[in-house]
DNA sequence: TCGCTTTACTCAAACGGTTCAGGCACAATA
DNA sequence: TATTGTGCCTGAACCGTTTGAGTAAAGCGA
C-alpha cells in the first residue's frame, strides 16, 4: 500500500460489451476477425475497443488458448565472454525483428552451467512462459536435445545440422567458407597456416577445425590448431604459442572477432607486423575488427538475418508446420589489410621487425 | 497436424487434487504455503505435485493475481551500436540475475525510435505482459517518462536522478568520477584536454560534459568538447577534428569503450604516438580496452552489479515498496599504459612522431 | 450436555478471454 | 403454409489458478 503507483482498473472485453450493449462473445468475434457478425456491429465494436484502448490480456488468452505468445533463449555462457561477443546482441536484435512483427515476445535468460539450462526448459515449458526456445551453441553429446524433445518443447537448433537428434536446425556450410579462407591464405603465398580455435565443444568449432585441418592439407600446407576457450586471455595465449614456435606460422585464423583483435594486439606487441610478418583472418565481422590498426580481414554473416532466420523457423515449428532444417547462406571473406602475400624470411629463426614497440 | 511434436497434456492442480483425494483449493493452499491443512496432508500434496513434475501455468496465476511476473527491457539504439557496446549484454547479465532468483521473466524488445518505444509501454501494459519496466538512456525532455506514469505502469529510470519526473531513477555520480578524471589528467601535467561525447541528448552524456568543461575551468585548463552519436564512424571524425587542431589537445576522454578503441586507432594512424603525444581515457571499461595496445586507462562501472540493483529497486517498486532513489556506486579511474605525462613541444606545431605508419 | 472456538478442509466465484451450441428473426424455397 | 436455411447474436462452459466464504468435525471449558 506504502505509495505504490496508482493502478488503473484496465479495460475488458466486457467493458466493451456493455459499451456496445452485446454480448462478450460478440466482442471476442470482432476483435479476431472472425465470422458471424455484421459489418455494421463490427464496426461499433471495433471502434468502442479503440476508444476505451484495449489490449488483449495475454494471460487470459493464453489460458484458453493454451499458447504463450513468447519464445525463449537461454545463453549459457559466462556473462563476462557474452557481453564481449557482439554475436548475441546481433542475434537477439533480428530474433527480436521477426517476433516482433507476430507480436510475440522474447525472454531472455542467462545461466552459469548447461544443466541450469534443462532446468530452464523445464521450468518455462511447465508454466507455459513460453512456446517454443532456440537452442544456441549446439555441442558435442549436447543433453539439451534430449530433453527438449522428451518434454515436447518446440525448439530449433542454431548451428547444425545434427546427426543424433530430430530436432530442427538453421546452419549454414561452415566447411565451405573454411575451404574459402584456406585457399585464399594459399593463394597469398602462405604455406604454414594456423588456426586458433574456440571450445572444442561446440559444434561449430568443431566443424571448423576438420575442415581447416582438411583444406590445409589438401592445399600442402603446414597446419596447426590451437584451443581456447573464446576468452581474450586465452586468445592471448594461444597466439604467443604459435609465434613463439621457431617456425612461426605466417597466417592465423580466430574463430571469433574477440580473439583476432587479441591476436592482433599480442602479434604486433611481440614485435610481429601485421600483415607482414603474419596475417590475420576473424571469424565473426565486427566493427572492432575495423577500428584496430591494420583493420581484419574476416569472415563476414549477417548475424541478425541468421537470427531473424532462426524465429521464423521456429515459429513454423510451433505452428507445426516445420519441414527440416534450413541452410543459411555461408559466412564470406571480406578481405581487408591484415592479410597479405608473407614476407620471405629464407631460414631466419627471427621476424622481420617493422614497427618495433618497445618493451 | 502435419507432424509437429506431440504435445504431452501438462499436469494442473486438480490432477495433483484427485490423485491426493482432496479439492483444488486445498492443493493450491499447499503448493503456496499457505496456513489451513494438517502437516500430513500438506506434505502429501507437495510429494504428489512433485513426483507428476508440476509446475504452476503461468497465465492462470497471472489471470488471478494479476502480475505478470516479467519485467521488460526495451533498447531504443539502433541494432549497430546496441551491439558493439558490451554495456547493455552486461547490464542484462546482471539484471537477469536479480530477476531469476524471483523467478520474474525478463522480456526484450530492440525497437527503432522512442516513439516505438513509448508504443511498447502501452502493449504491454495493456496486456498485462509486464509487471514493470526499466527506462534505458534517459533523454532531455523525455516523452517516456510522462506516458509511463500516465500509464500507472511501474518504471526505474536507469541513469538520473531526474528533475523533471517522480520516476524512481538508479544513477550514480558522474560529475565526481568527471573531476576525478580531470585531476588526474592535470596532475600528469596536461594543460589541453578534450572529451568526445556521446549524444548530447542523453542526460549521463551531457551531465558529463558538464562536469568535464567546469572541471577543467577550475583547474584552468583549456577544453573542447565534440558531440558523437556514439558510433566509430563519428568517434573517428571527432577525434581526427580535434588532433588536426594546431594546438591539439594532449589527452581526450571518450565517452565509452568503443569510441575510446577507435580514437587511439585514428590517433596512431595520424602518427600520435599513445601516450606520449597524447593520453587517452575511455568511459566505460570492456575487455577490448584492455586488449588494444597500449591498454586504455578506463573509467570502470560493475555494469552487472548496477543491472542487478536496479532490477532489485524495480523489483520493490512493483510491490509498492518503493523509496525514492537509489545512488549506486560511481565508476573510478583504472589507469592503464594510454595515459601519461605529455611530452612537452613548444610551439611545435608537429606531433612528435615516435611509431609512425605509413602513410 | 451445551455452546464456543479452532482446525482442516470444501465449494464456488472470480480473473479475461475463446469457442461452441443454440436461438431468434427473417428470407427463400417447396 | 410449412419447411429449411441463413445471418446475427446470446449464453454458458472452459482454460488453471487463487481466495474468501462456508462447514463439518474435533477440542475444550463449564
Amino acid at each position: 500500500m506504502a505509495g505504490g503507483p496508482k493502478r488503473a482498473r484496465r479495460v475488458t472485453i466486457s467493458d466493451i460489451a456493455e459499451r456496445a450493449g452485446v454480448s462478450k462473445g460478440a466482442v471476442s468475434y470482432a476483435l479476431n476477425d472472425r465470422p458471424g457478425l455484421s459489418d455494421k456491429t463490427r464496426k461499433r465494436i471495433l471502434e468502442i475497443a479503440d476508444e476505451l484502448s484495449w489490449y488483449p490480456n495475454r494471460a487470459a488468452r493464453s489460458l484458453s488458448a493454451a499458447r504463450a505468445d513468447a519464445c525463449g533463449l537461454v545463453l549459457a555462457r559466462p556473462a563476462k565472454t557474452l557481453a564481449i561477443e557482439t554475436f548475441f546482441m546481433e542475434f537477439i536484435a533480428g530474433v527480436e525483428s521477426a517476433l516482433a512483427r507476430h507480436s510475440i515476445a522474447l525472454t531472455i535468460q542467462l545461466v552459469d552451467e548447461p544443466q541450469g539450462e534443462i532446468d530452464v526448459y523445464r521450468r518455462w515449458w511447465g508454466e507455459h512462459r513460453v512456446d517454443g526456445v532456440l537452442l544456441v551453441d549446439p555441442r558435442v553429446a549436447d543433453p539439451r536435445f534430449a530433453e527438449v524433445e522428451r518434454l515436447g518443447l518446440p525448439a530449433v537448433v542454431v548451428g547444425g545440422p545434427l546427426k543424433d537428434s530430430k530436432l530442427p536446425a538453421i546452419w549454414h556450410d561452415e566447411a565451405l567458407t573454411v575451404v574459402e579462407v584456406v585457399r585464399y591464405l594459399a593463394a597469398l603465398g602462405h604455406e604454414r597456416v594456423a588456426r586458433v580455435a574456440g571450445l572444442d565443444t561446440f559444434l561449430h568449432s568443431r566443424a571448423r577445425s576438420n575442415a581447416f585441418r582438411r583444406a590445409a592439407r589438401d592445399l600442402a600446407l603446414s597446419v596447426r590448431i590451437v584451443a581456447t576457450d573464446f576468452t581474450p586471455e586465452s586468445g592471448a595465449l594461444a597466439t604467443r604459442q604459435l609465434l613463439s614456435d621457431p617456425k612461426p606460422p605466417t597466417a592465423i585464423v580466430y574463430d571469433s572477432a574477440v580473439l583476432g583483435v587479441t591476436g592482433l594486439g599480442v602479434a604486433q606487441q611481440m614485435g610481429f607486423s601485421v600483415p607482414e610478418d603474419v596475417s590475420i583472418v576473424a571469424w565473426d565481422d565486427s566493427l572492432i575488427c575495423q577500428v584496430v590498426h591494420p583493420p581484419l580481414t574476416t569472415v563476414t554473416r549477417d548475424i541478425p538475418a541468421y537470427g531473424e532466420a532462426a524465429a521464423i523457423r521456429l515459429l513454423a515449428e510451433i505452428e507445426g508446420r516445420g519441414k527440416g532444417d534450413v541452410e543459411f547462406n555461408r559466412g564470406v571473406l571480406t578481405p581487408r589489410a591484415s592479410t597479405a602475400p608473407p614476407v620471405a624470411m629464407p631460414g631466419s629463426r627471427r621476424p622481420r621487425r617493422t614497427a618495433a614497440r618497445a618493451r
